[in-house]
DNA sequence: TATCAGGTAA
DNA sequence: AAAAATACCTGATA
């Protein structure tokens, strides 16, 4: 073999495996789109430098994988196709031990008031039995069956704890049959191929260890049209649960648009409006409020999640998983007899956090990235840019001997990048532009230069919607908006957003303001952000653009 | 009955 | 580690 094929070879492998399970991807290799889309499933980016990007395998990110239908073989193949040499012994036999418990802890159903949890094999048996986290929520057990009796009430608690002590268990109680109640969509309502396929990524054929799941697509792709086919598909009342009000009406709105269900059996339960339905949609707030008032009676009124919990929901959809409040985990514990769905855009990171919604709603069962829709034309198509401008000289003193929140905010409001802002605008003069930032005082800034209105939480709503609705028409073509923008469902589209300053580093931020420029256009959208070079904003610009590299999207450096 | 200011939470 | 926004409740006002 000549030198060149050697050197053709070694392009084609991209990716070098270390022991302590990260994968290192060179970005410069002909194949690292490839590699890249195979090792995403089951490997979660975690640093994304210009050259080499780090991944990381975990338990949850292989359980996720195998949940998703992947199996240990498709997993160890693509390291295999990909790795430049051998892959470490160590990091095969984690995986290999790690996908061995998928599925090694069993929960199935006794009879009416016990459930069963069966061990795969002798030694597992013996360390569940004397685990000292989890002997009190057993009833009873038989050796010879490998088998742990509890009651149905501890069905979401064990998941939870035995996912801590990295099992997951395997559920394949059959879902309880609820009274019927009719979902169908409207007939002239087509479903897009990855929603077809999402709904039955999650549906399966109906067998156990099916019915329930994480789903994962971009923003404007169709979330609430696939929640609208699992209902259909299920056909009973179900349960859906929103981030805020706005999500709620906006699901309302959906539901009476796209459904033949009669609009007297869709219910909003949130703190304005208690209606409950046999299609109810609330907020994640209404259900963990805990009324202070120690007074017996007054709880028993207040206390909503008793009140929805009480009621034989056979489906929950969770819109907006990632923000799953902590306290919900009692909520979702005591659902574990319905179907269960999560939906949302970005992955759900915080550690923890994604452990409990694994173990009480499901391993995740599909993800699109963003880029696959962009190609296909279901979204826009996206220009990422990043303006770095320097601090003046004055600026760069105060930011010497500044604390690390001065440090922040001086670096986040720095003058300089009002001059970024005004030229981009004129580049981009005859589009709609958003431009979006974290400082209220920098926004106003930003509007005594910029003849537009500045639209901030402060503002009542019924003023927010007048200049929304103005934007819709065309009759302004600049909007600045504060955080209202990741929150405000009824914001209109822009095909340019110009971030000004965000909190360090949410990719979850990211998403919902790259979100609000992806609608199918004519042409494609330009996502600007303005950071000053030198500070921390540069490491909490490389973090939030770690959403955009996961998802297939690469972004060009501007330099002032 | 609707609306709004004020307070708390996370 | 701090800023901004939200959602809930309560109690007052019209």
């Amino acid at each position: 073999m000549c030198y060149n094929d050697k050197m053709r070879k070694m392009e084609d492998r991209p990716l070098i495996i270390q022991t302590d399970k990260s994968l290192l991807l060179e970005v410069d290799s002909p194949a690292f789109e490839a590699c890249r889309d195979q090792i995403s499933p089951f490997a979660e980016l975690i640093r994304s430098p210009e050259h080499i990007h780090t991944y990381q395998i975990s338990g949850i990110s292989i359980w996720n994988a195998l949940g998703a239908g992947l199996t240990l073989e498709n997993i160890l193949d693509t390291l295999r196709r990909w790795t430049k040499f051998p892959i470490p012994q160590i990091v095969v036999s984690y995986i290999t031990e790690t996908a061995r418990r998928f599925g090694r802890l069993v929960l199935t159903k006794e009879d009416e008031n016990t459930l069963c949890l069966t061990a795969a094999d002798e030694a597992l048996f013996r360390e569940i039995r004397a685990n000292k986290h989890l002997c009190g929520l057993f009833s009873g057990s038989d050796s010879a069956r490998r088998a742990l009796f509890l009651s149905p009430l501890q069905r979401g608690n064990i998941k939870a704890q035995l996912i801590r002590l990295d099992y997951p268990v395997e559920d394949l109680i059959p879902f309880e049959v609820q009274q019927d109640f009719p979902v169908s969509l409207k007939p002239e309502l087509k479903l897009r191929d990855y929603q077809v396929s999402a709904v039955r990524s999650v549906l399966g054929n109906g067998e156990p260890g099916t019915g329930y799941g994480v789903v994962v697509l971009p923003c404007g792709s169709g979330k609430t049209i696939v929640g609208m086919a699992i209902m259909a598909a299920l056909c009973t009342p179900t349960l859906i649960i929103c981030p805020n009000v706005i999500a709620v009406r906006q699901w309302i709105a959906e539901l009476k648009d796209k459904t033949q269900i009669p609009p007297e059996e869709i219910g909003e339960y949130s703190g304005e409006k208690k209606q409950i339905r046999n299609i109810t949609v609330c907020t994640y707030q209404v259900l963990i409020y805990q009324s202070e008032n120690p007074d017996q009676e007054q709880q028993a009124q207040m206390n909503h999640l008793s009140i929805l919990g009480a009621r034989p929901w056979g489906l929950v959809i969770f819109d907006e998983v990632h923000l799953l409040p902590a306290p919900m985990f009692r909520f979702t514990a005591s659902i574990q007899t319905a179907h269960r769905v999560g939906m949302t855009a970005t992955l759900i990171r915080e550690d923890g956090l994604e452990r409990d919604v694994f173990s009480l709603i499901g391993p995740k069962r599909c993800d699109v990235p963003w880029s696959v829709l962009e190609q296909k034309g279901w979204i826009a198509q996206a220009l990422c840019t990043e303006v770095r401008v320097p601090l003046s000289e004055q600026d760069t003193l105060a930011y010497a001997i500044g604390s690390r929140y001065e440090k922040n905010r001086i670096a986040a409001v720095n003058p300089l990048k009002i001059d970024v802002v005004l030229e981009l605008i004129k580049r981009h003069k005859d589009e709609f532009i958003l431009i979006i930032g974290h400082y209220i005082s920098q926004l106003r800034q930003i509007g005594q230069y910029v003849d537009c209105p500045v639209i901030t939480g402060s503002m009542p709503n019924r003023e927010r919607e007048k200049y929304f609705e103005d934007f819709r028409q065309g009759r302004t073509h600049i909007l600045i908006v504060s955080r209202v923008a990741n929150f405000a469902v009824d914001l209109p589209d822009a095909s340019v957003a110009i971030q000004v300053s965000g909190i360090f580093g949410s990719r979850q931020e990211e998403a919902q303001r790259l979100g609000r420029i992806l609608r199918p256009k004519e042409r494609h959208s330009s996502f600007y952000s303005v950071i000053t070079r030198f500070s921390v904003e540069e490491e909490f610009a490389a973090n939030r653009q770690k959403f955009l590299i996961e998802q297939g999207y690469s972004y060009r450096t501007e330099e002032r």
